[in-house]
RNA sequence: GCGCCCGUAGCUCAAUUGGAUAGAGCACCAGACUACGAAUCUGGGGGUUGGAAGUUCGAGUCUUUCCGGGCGCGCCA
């Protein structure tokens, strides 16, 4: 069951391939594909089969192509079939086959395009999992945004999908934040110690000295009073304090970035606490579990060539043998004191997202790209190979203003937030910006452009589709006799821009199915884009053949037509925009 | 030094996962408002896809090797 019109085609094509050349290897027929054409002058469709067939079939491909047109151009579908090319054939559709589209799209509503690719196989995407120590900042946004999309999008090709976010409230970045909130409470209690006075006693420094934390300690000082200080509001002892105040400033955090995610339309279904996964005693059991298989071992690993660290030294450490399940080097588990390494411990979480899901999708700044080889390895080793682990990088963002590049520094303090920034762009801007490139690629978010009310802003350009399309459907509900009907005689849907139009539409299933197989959601992105285009290009042809016109008081049938048509592309461009977390708009202010 | 990602029009980016003559926007030039919304549309110029070699019917896409940019590189998470 699907919407997907080249499912369809292909059934057919592999039929015919399978009568022209009876003893095809399945893997070639496999390789077998019906795309949309690049040039109309090669009709609606295309297919390689010939291609493929040739070799095994030691037949010229012209040949078989000429005995696929002939057989092709029988199916009810097609209307015309040529072999064009070094071995293509070309396919025309019958032009009741095209105009289905349309009642298929108002049938199914924005449901259209929803697909069974996926066959509810469960999928866990993990994205964002920014550490509780501050709030968000754009380098999370990307992250954000392309999790929450993907997740969509698999969602809307089929899979059982579950989002996620991993809460890191262990280790030693949380007990920073903890010294560097007890500074703020002590602060707020108006010690004598200076900020250097105090940052001298803290372990490792003071980190985190961005005004944030002023409102974490205020509220410290309101619940706890002097209780947490040392005598005259000195620094007291970590041990009584420590884990206090740091629980309250990671659930304070965690409550900015819930906001700040909210703010950004993202949500999910699961947050996993690292502290709760460690006192459950998994990352033991999963490191018991490699010994076991023997795939753990003591031994020292060499310097890293060219660049030797300052303090090197040989030493023998715990090591995972990751590189069994291609990863470059083995990768340590424990550290010097005994404690479990960040990696140790996110086996143990991936293994607990794996015994609930069937693929694990990890979403991942660009610093995170040293990790990837190890933590596949890892999900294949403590899973025997069973669920295997992909990961989406999402490379940096850097943020223009004014044709100049804003300076970040998390270190100083003045970086940019997320909330600074939907302030500024506003929700559905920024996600529709961020997904206008693969997130593997670098980017520049131009705050200029994505507030710009003109065409090269693709978050505008679309939205003023919508609404022009809502315009006209306001319209047409004046109009007595009109309705937006999918049982609509379309035979007057003749013109070149209008078939244009919903040849793109058709195309809808096939980019959700290519966009969620490849992982790809800024696919989405462009498909709107193109289809507004296709719009506007209609819209304007009315403006200079009144003919083309959508309503057309004197001729009811003609204008049932079109208000199908505009209401199907509405539904396609809302369909498109759910998946993208943007919500449409009825007129543009 | 090693590993991963990227390199496409002057600029910002696509390219249906190996398909036909590599496409959009911006910028530049020339046009279309008695409006279902001109915040739009039409036409034009602009390319050795960083360089070189290879794989095959066919390469921007895959392999190798250089060049350039980014990220990372034993007890940070």
């Amino acid at each position: 069951m699907t919407d997907n019109i080249y499912t369809l085609i292909r059934e057919r094509v592999l039929a015919a391939l399978q009568a022209a050349v009876p003893d095809l290897p399945p893997e070639l027929a496999a390789r077998v594909e019906v795309t949309p054409t690049r040039d109309p002058a090669h009709g609606d469709m295309a297919t390689n089969a010939a291609l493929i067939a040739a070799k095994p079939a030691r037949l010229p491909p012209a040949k078989i192509a000429a005995a696929l047109a002939a057989a092709l151009a029988q199916a009810p579908e097609i209307a015309s079939a040529e072999p064009a090319g070094p071995g293509f054939v070309n396919l025309r559709l019958a032009p009741a086959t095209l105009l289905a589209a349309i009642p298929a799209v108002l049938r199914a509503g924005e449901a259209f395009g929803a697909s069974t690719t996926g066959h509810g196989k469960r999928i866990n995407v993990e994205y964002v999992s920014a550490n509780p120590t501050g709030p968000m900042h754009v380098g999370h946004c990307r992250g954000a945004v392309v999790g929450d999309a993907l997740a969509n999008l698999l969602a809307k090709a089929g899979y059982a999908v579950t989002k996620e976010f991993y809460v890191n409230d262990a280790g030693n970045q949380v007990a920073a934040l903890a010294w560097a909130s007890y500074w703020r409470y002590l602060e707020s209690l108006g010690t004598a110690l200076t900020e250097e006075e105090f940052a001298a006693s803290v372990p490792g420094g003071l980190q985190y000295r961005g005004d944030y934390l002023v409102p974490v300690g205020v509220k410290l000082a309101e619940a706890y009073g002097a209780s947490l200080a040392g005598p005259d509001l000195t620094v007291g002892d970590p041990a009584s304090w420590l884990p206090v105040v740091r629980q309250f400033a990671i659930d304070a955090m965690l409550a900015s970035i819930r906001i700040d995610l909210a703010e950004l339309g993202v949500t999910f279904d699961r947050f996993s606490s690292e502290r709760e996964l460690l006192e459950s005693g998994a990352p033991d059991a999963s490191i018991a579990k490699l010994q076991a298989d023997g795939l753990l071992y003591q031994g020292v690993l060499e310097p890293p060539k060219g660049k030797l660290p300052d303090d090197w030294e040989p030493r023998e450490q715990l090591l995972f043998r990751s590189t069994q399940f291609g990863d470059d080097v083995d990768r340590p588990l424990r550290k010097s004191d005994g404690t479990n390494t960040y990696f140790a411990n996110d086996i143990a979480y991936h293994a607990a997202k794996a015994a609930r899901s069937d693929v694990l999708i990890d979403v991942l700044g660009a610093d995170h790209g040293g990790y990837v080889s190890r933590m596949k390895a890892a999900t294949k080793a403590i899973t025997g190979g069973t669920v295997l682990l992909e990961v989406v990088l999402c490379q940096i963002v850097r943020v223009m203003k004014g044709g100049e590049p804003v300076r970040m520094s998390k270190r100083a303090g003045t970086f940019i937030t997320l909330s600074d920034l939907l302030e500024f762009v506003g929700r559905d801007a920024v996600r529709f910006t961020m997904l206008t490139r693969k997130s593997d690629a670098q980017m520049d978010f131009d705050i200029d452009a994505a507030v710009a009310q003109t065409r090269e802003n693709p978050v505008f350009y679309v939205q003023y589709a919508h609404a022009r399309c809502r315009s006209v459907l306001r319209a047409a509900a004046d109009m007595p006799g009109i309705s937006i009907d999918p049982a609509a005689s379309l035979d007057s849907l003749q013109d070149e821009a209008e078939l244009a139009v919903v040849r793109r539409m058709m195309g809808w299933p096939r980019t959700v199915e290519a966009a969620a197989e490849a992982r790809e959601p800024h696919r989405i992105a462009f498909f709107l884009y193109d289809l507004a285009a296709d719009f506007h290009m209609l819209w304007n042809r009315g403006r200079e053949a009144t003919t083309l016109r959508f309503l057309q008081p004197d001729n009811l049938a003609y204008t049932q037509a079109r208000v199908a048509l505009v209401a199907s592309v509405a539904t396609v461009i809302r369909s498109g925009l759910q998946v993208m977390g943007v919500a449409p708009v009825e007129e543009m202010r």
